[in-house]
DNA sequence: CCCGGATTGCAACGGAGCGCAACAGCCCGG
DNA sequence: CCGGGCTGTTGCGCTCCGTTGCAATCCGGG
C-alpha cells in the first residue's frame, strides 16, 4: 500500500472546504484547506501534497495566477473546480496544465474519482496516463468538457441540459459498446431502473433531438431493441 | 466446437457465487469462484481462465486493486459487478480497462448475455492484435461496424434494423462457413432454438430482401437444406 | 414419373418494445 | 409565493420481430 495521498483543498467556500476534508479524509487522504490563494502560498513550503484541488473563482488573486505560480514552482497535479458558464479565458487554465477539472456544482464522488485517476496517471501506474481530452469529436460533433458544451458540425454551440450532457458524455466515454438501460440509469442517477422506468428512453430522445438525429431512423444513438442504445460513431480525442 | 469457457468468479457473497456457478455452468461453462482477492490470487495460476467476473465491492483487498494487479499480469476479460451508486468504483474500473459492467441487483441473464459478448469479442480479435476492420466490403456491399450501417454497392446506406444488423454481421464474420439456427440463435438472442423455430429463417428472409437476394434463388445467403445458411461471399477488411 | 413428407420462403398478424408529445412534480432563484 | 427550467411519468402510435399458416421446393420411394 502507498502512504496516503496529501491533497490540498484551495477553495473560498466554507461548506466545500469542509465536506471536501470530510469526504476525502473518510477515503483514506490527508487533506488540508485554503481559503485563497495567499493562505494556500502560505501552505505549500509546509508539507508535501501530492495533488491540489483548486477552486479558480476566488475573491482576492485570481485562482488562474495561483495556478501559474504553482506551475512554476512544481509539477503537482491540479484539478481545478469551475462553476459553469465561468468566462471562457479563465477556464483556458487547462492550457497551463492543469490535470483535470471538474464542474460546480460537483459530486464528491465524482471529484475523487477523478483525484484517484489524476493520481494514478502521476504515479505512471494506470494504463491510461493521457490528459483528458480537452475536446472530443464525433461525427462533426465536438465536445468540449472543460466548458461543458456541445458545438455542432458549424461550430455553434448546442445548449444542452445537465441530465443530456452527462448521458452524452457517458456515450461518448464508451463508443459502440451497448449501455443497457441499467447501467445508464446507475451512472446518470445513481438508482436501479424499474421494470415499466421508461426515463432513459426519454433522456435519449431528447438528446436526439439536440443531436439532430431522427429516433425512427438514428444515425448517431442507435438503439438495441431489448438492450439499450449504443454510440454509432468514432469517437477522436484532441 | 470451442471449448467451454472457465470463467473466474469472485464475489463475497456467497449467494451470488453458488447462483452464478449453477447458472453459468448450465449455460456450459466452466466456473471457479473465489470469495476475495486474496484467494482469487491464489486460484489465478492454477487455471487458464478466460474471463473473470468482480465483484469491486468486497471486504479486504479493495477489488479495484486486484482488477489492477490481474491486469498487470493478463490481458484477460474482465465484468465488473458493482453496488449501485459505487460511482467512484466504476469510473475508475473502466478506466482500468474492464470490459464490461454489470449493476447490482443484476439479472442473471443479462450477466450471462454480457459475459458471452465479452468473450466474443475476445475470441474475435483473436491474438492477432490487428485493429477492428473499419469497413467490411463483401459482393460491392460495405458494412461500417462504427457506425452500425449498411451500404449498397452505389454508396447509398440500406437502414437495417437491430436484429438485421446483428444477423448481417455474425454472417460477415464468418463467410463460407455453414451456420446452423441453433449457432445463430444462440449467438443472436442467447437462447436455444425449439425444433419448430422458423424466426431464423425469417429474420434471414427480410435480410434477403435488404441486400436485394431472392429468396428462392440466393447469391449471397445461401440455404443449405437440413443444415442451415451461408455467406456465399469473398469479404474484404480494410 | 408421381406422390407425400420434410424443409424452406415469406406474407400476415399481433404482442412487446420504443419514440416522443404532453403533463406534472421538483428545485431553485427571485 | 411565483415562475421557469429540468426531469420523471403517462399514454398513444409506430416499429420490430416471433409466430403461424400456406405455398413452393426438395427428395426419396414406389
Amino acid at each position: 500500500m502507498e502512504p496516503a495521498p496529501h491533497i490540498l483543498v484551495v477553495d473560498d467556500d466554507r461548506e466545500i472546504r469542509d465536506l471536501l476534508s470530510r469526504f476525502l479524509e473518510k477515503q483514506g487522504m490527508r487533506v488540508t484547506a485554503a481559503r485563497d490563494a495567499r493562505e494556500a502560498r502560505k501552505l505549500w513550503p509546509l508539507g508535501r501534497y501530492h495533488l491540489v484541488v483548486l477552486d479558480l473563482m476566488m475573491p482576492g488573486e485570481p485562482g488562474l495566477d495561483f495556478a501559474r505560480w504553482l506551475r512554476s514552482q512544481s509539477e503537482v497535479p491540479i484539478v481545478i473546480l469551475t462553476a459553469m458558464g465561468e468566462e471562457t479565458d479563465r477556464i483556458v487554465g487547462l492550457e497551463l496544465g492543469a490535470d483535470d477539472y471538474v464542474a460546480k456544482p460537483f459530486n464528491p464522488r465524482e471529484l475523487l474519482a477523478r483525484i484517484r485517476a489524476v493520481l494514478r496517471r502521476a504515479n505512471g501506474e494506470g494504463p491510461s496516463k493521457e490528459p483528458p481530452a480537452k475536446v472530443i469529436r464525433f461525427a462533426g460533433w465536438t465536445l468540449e468538457p472543460a466548458r461543458r458544451r456541445l458545438l455542432n458540425p458549424d461550430g455553434a454551440e448546442v445548449s444542452l441540459t445537465g441530465g443530456e450532457y452527462e448521458l452524452l458524455q457517458v456515450l461518448v466515454e464508451r463508443p459502440n459498446r451497448v449501455l443497457t438501460r441499467d447501467m445508464l440509469m446507475d451512472i446518470l442517477r445513481g438508482r436501479q431502473a424499474g421494470p415499466f422506468d421508461r426515463a432513459i428512453d426519454v433522456a435519449v430522445s431528447r438528446l436526439r433531438r439536440k443531436l439532430e438525429d431522427d429516433g425512427r431512423n438514428p444515425t448517431l444513438i442507435k438503439t438495441v431493441r431489448g438492450g439499450g442504445y449504443v454510440l454509432a460513431a468514432t469517437v477522436e480525442r484532441g
